[in-house]
DNA sequence: ATACATGCAAACAATTTGCATATTA
DNA sequence: TAATATGCAAATTGTTTGCATGTAT
């Protein structure tokens, strides 16, 4: 998911593509890990006067729930990331700069029997660690 | 891991195995799923007048940190079921009544050569939905 | 008796909501 | 202009902490 896809989206479901929306789009757009709406606060307080943490959420959520972004929680906070809708696929997360990896091996292929009667709506597959570069310290 | 090894831990460490501690064990040794601390706090308020989630939370990280309990976060809430040390395993979660069932297989056996010059400090497989049960409604 | 546990009250942190105002299509 | 977005302030929810008191060993 681009930022030009995004926005498009936006406006065929008739919400508005505001300086802000955009905003959040392009932090998120190079960025390969998951942040907290902290994060994203601190970044948008650099080029904003004011903004407030009710924007931010709303607008998180909007973008969850149209899977613009992906959501996990860590640690008793929401993190987002950019979604890549392309593939299924998986992260290493680092626990020092929270940078992804991305993990091809999806491990629901080995699991589809053993649950057979059961209705399966989601699944989780995170691996936490450090990553090569925040081993060095 | 059940009631007595717990109380014994508790004792071997030097904490003391009081009523209330013995009961949150209680409560969770006949569990099969995760609780929260609301759960959990909803059960004792029937056998005790008054009951604090400070106590509960301050005892729940106490298990967790022991190696009593396991925990893992959900919608914003923390839950906690009983450690099964003896071996590795993951779980359905089930979405309706919060009952787990075991899945015997880890993914991270196939994905170990993949993060090899990353350091591996965790991982979760979660798999969420309705168990057979619960689909019955 | 003494160290650990608890309750109380209050603080915290992350997130959400109502409502009036500002902004985009 | 009409519908949607935002800011503000305040409320909610989950969780944590300090301190005085209670309790298990």
């Amino acid at each position: 998911m681009n930022i030009n896809e995004a926005i498009d989206l936006l406006k065929n479901k008739g919400y508005k593509a505001t300086g802000k929306r955009k905003d959040i789009l392009a932090y998120f757009a190079d960025k390969d890990g998951y942040r907290t709406a902290k994060d994203l606060i601190t970044h948008l307080e650099n080029r904003y006067d004011g903004v407030s943490f009710d924007t931010i959420y709303r607008n998180l959520h909007l973008y969850d729930e149209m899977g613009i972004l992906e959501t996990t929680e860590l640690n008793g906070e929401k993190h987002f990331r950019m979604n890549c809708t392309s593939h299924h696929h998986h992260h290493f997360i680092c626990n020092e700069c929270g940078k992804t990896k991305e993990i091809k091996v999806c491990p629901m292929d080995d699991v589809q029997q053993t649950l057979a009667n059961y209705a399966i709506e989601g699944h989780k597959f995170e691996i936490y660690g450090l990553c090569p570069s925040c081993q060095e310290h």
